[in-house]
DNA sequence: TAAATAGTGTCTCTTAGACAGTATATG
DNA sequence: CATATACTGTCTAAGAGACACTATTTA
């Protein structure tokens, strides 16, 4: 190549939109940015990414380094990439957004100040409450998993092994905002193929009692058919 | 931020894997690389990102500079970003892979040579005819086509407007590589809203012959209600 | 005329949604 | 007991696919 155009090496980052299921609720975590000229605005967790690391490790080391959870416990999903040149005042940096879905709540970090936040919530915020362009990217984060959810097994990376079909439930009423039939839930459910697996033992009810539920784990299959179709 | 940890800049290129439609088949664009070590093998046209050029605008560069085709015909969305270190022998590149689409056939590079493939024969060819992970990024391309072609109305930017809703299906065959319904296609086009809007005027049958069609054009909708699912 | 393509009608089968009814827990 | 949750049964309406049929062209 060896262009004489004008062509620079930018700084290379991900940035991480980790999101879990609290109190049936969705939520995200926010950290605040190192950066004096972002004060009082909140940030998704981000690291540049480091020579011979690939974009996966970097992900995970954001997440391990700005937050306390990490590990096979979370599922980590490209989202897409924020190239805008002016998208940091300091330098030019592409950054890379990923999507983290945790089964367990989110742990934040021992350094930082950060936040845990209704998704649904952080998504409606003015811009400016975001550094960069994090606004933009947490708009697309949810938008994309609750697309996903649709026409993948997504869901149950937001779930411990094993669960109820009702927690099932809550997440997809969680993540969508809407409230779903029981009935035709596990129907639904059920009869997609490879979505859920039974397994043994039965889930004592909550506090405010109920019939015993059946325990599940994810089915091993990543697109689903057919897909579990929300109404507009 | 300032960083003592080993944080490098990598270079940042865009990679488009540029379809179209050319004798009822997807065909997909190829150039030499530019680079003595992958020679003998194929690449997708790509450039490395200038400063204060956004990601989009580099994809619309390199589409204009290494084909003769661009412009406003031209659709372009993002795929993926692949960031793997040993992807490119020579240095670490980070590449965003866009997905492009053409309502017209493919049109080579004067200076460069450059093939049309057809889509699914170049996805299903050894990784080693491709230079650095094209491969993968062109499999990855032709899924999301197919994937996309369900949910939203990206068949559209594969024809001119205005077209009959036969070549619109013929879209649909070339990228799902099986034949559907004359009858039943028709009907979901129709009934799914906004997908396609009827417009004056009628187009002549083929040489074949066969009653004239009606003219459409794209409807507005991005997102397809209810979706064109096809099965497996 | 035959063949090809556009477009309509209609039948069957499957599935989604509504919701009633049963099972088993908590208080 | 009432109430909450899990799960099953069943009715109805809508959609998908198969395919017969009509409409209008080329050769």
């Amino acid at each position: 190549m060896s262009g004489s155009a004008p062509v620079s090496s930018c700084a290379v980052a991900v940035d991480v939109a980790a999101m879990a299921i609290e109190d049936g609720r969705l939520t995200l975590l926010l950290v605040e940015p190192d950066d004096a000229l972002q004060s009082g605005r909140w940030s998704l967790p981000g690291r540049r990414v480091r020579d011979d690391e690939s974009l996966d490790a970097t992900a995970h080391r954001a997440l391990a380094e700005l937050s306390g959870s990490d590990g096979p416990t979370v599922l980590l999903e490209q989202l897409r990439t924020y190239g805008e040149p002016a998208r940091d005042p300091r330098a030019r940096v592409v950054s890379v957004a990923y999507l983290a879905l945790s089964a367990r709540p989110h742990i934040p970090s021992a350094g930082r100040r950060t936040a845990v936040v209704p998704a649904a919530e952080a998504a409606a915020w003015p811009v400016k409450r975001f550094a960069y362009d994090h606004a933009a990217i947490v708009v697309d984060a949810l938008e994309r998993l609750r697309a996903k959810l649709e026409y993948t097994s997504l869901a149950t990376a937001l779930l411990e092994e094993p669960f109820t079909l009702g927690e099932l439930r809550t997440v997809y009423e969680a993540v969508w905002d809407m409230s779903l039939d029981p009935a035709n839930f596990r129907r639904k459910v059920a009869s997609t193929e490879d979505f859920v697996r039974e397994v043994e033992g039965i889930a004592p009810p909550g506090p405010s009692g109920g019939r015993p539920a059946r325990r599940y784990r994810s089915g091993g299959a990543t697109g689903l058919h057919p897909a579990m179709l929300r109404d507009r």
